[in-house]
DNA sequence: TGTACATCAGTGAACGCGCGTTCACTGATGTAC
DNA sequence: TGTACATCAGTGAACGCGCGTTCACTGATGTAC
């Protein structure tokens, strides 16, 4: 890697760390030079402007997220060949993944900067609705496969599904960060996956006895 | 009310609109002055600092959000007397409600602020997580009276559940921002009412037949 | 009914700081011939 | 192998604007006697 990129991406780490504690508008420039060690003159070589910090910090956020979601995924598809049980093991491998994080998961940048989007210009907002838009394909890429080999215990668009899948992270991530609480994520990550269960599974011969519940 | 106590209100409704739009940070003082047609002392003599306007902004939040939930669900016992149709009706009423708002809604104060909480004082940030907790404890109560009158079909904590509400809700408020898309909202606020139903149900005898989506 | 005083709901001017952005310049590294 | 030039990765100083906050003051309304 050249010098500059490397650089480039010290800022893009401290930004992000940032952005996703305080919000976009209220991690300014001067702040991430000082950690970084630069001038601010440093920092506009590589931005020219914030909104192109922005920019720099969704598609590395986007190119990231992808690859863990291909492992992750990817995995999953090792251990089934089955559409329904490959997003059941991606779903729970992957709130494993949240729940094993130091400290937690830092929270998203997407969630974030969809409530500051007056800030940046149609350009970065176009890219955080193409993000979420991937997320929702994504799963309903999954959910289609799966409505072809399933028959659907209640009627209920794939489309739906997907975007449900999407929202319990979102809101676990934003519950997690209100709650001071990095146990919500993955929490509700399950609580996604076990929807999807009930939808496509057969139902369950006999309900369970409350006295289960205690343990 | 007291000519002091409308402008207050005044401030109140600017200020709100902007952190909604904008986020708190990118909210300024100047903004909603001008807005409402009054000097930044006379601002001052409302709300001693930002701060304040925070805790006003969420005290006033919390207030409405619980009339109006107190209205809904109020209504939903009316309409039945069993725990889980109570649950089932008020989810698709407050759904309904949010569905009908012109414009869709405006995006919850809550999920914005949790993403700022560094701007903010101890106080202010105690109170967002404060009405989180509000929100989960409400949905607990009313999932602990169905669990007692219905067999759990899995075994999933009442806690858990109550928090799958409330992170729809605020999901589907992101996902209804990011992509420009109103119904999102109503539609997973439905979508965590089914998941309820599903989960207190007893089983549907009979798969739903994949033609039938296509209606 | 008039007067004195208190409180309410602000005004107007000034403060200093931090912000994003610009500009002319520079030393180190890479490339062509 | 040496020289000329280009590009990379920055530096340093200055810019003007907008921000939250303070302070001394004020006219209108309310209250006590």
């Amino acid at each position: 890697m050249r010098k500059g990129n490397a650089t480039r991406e010290r800022i893009l780490d401290i930004a992000e760390a940032g952005v996703l504690a305080k919000g976009f508008g209220a991690t300014s420039i001067d702040e991430i030079i000082a950690e970084a060690g630069i001038t601010k003159s440093g920092f506009f070589y590589h931005f020219h402007d914030k909104n192109e910090l922005a920019r720099g910090l969704l598609a590395r956020h986007r190119g990231r997220l992808g690859q863990l979601v291909d492992e992750i995924f990817g995995r999953a598809a090792e251990l089934s060949d089955d559409p329904l049980q490959q997003l059941l093991i991606g779903l729970t491998l992957f709130a494993e993944h949240m729940a094993a994080m130091p400290g937690g998961h830092p929270g998203c940048l997407v969630a974030t900067m969809s409530y500051q989007d007056q800030l940046f210009n149609r350009e970065v907002r176009a890219m955080v609705s193409s993000i979420v838009e991937d997320w929702n394909g994504f799963f309903r890429t999954m959910i289609e496969k799966i409505v072809a080999a399933y028959p659907l215990r209640e009627p209920v668009d794939p489309g739906r599904i997907a975007r449900n899948i999407t929202c319990a992270i979102d809101g676990g991530i934003i519950m997690s960060k209100s709650l001071g609480d990095p146990s919500v994520l993955p929490e509700q990550m399950l609580m996604a996956r076990n929807y999807v269960k009930m939808l496509f599974q057969p139902a369950a011969l006999h309900a369970v006895p409350r006295e289960a519940l205690a343990a």
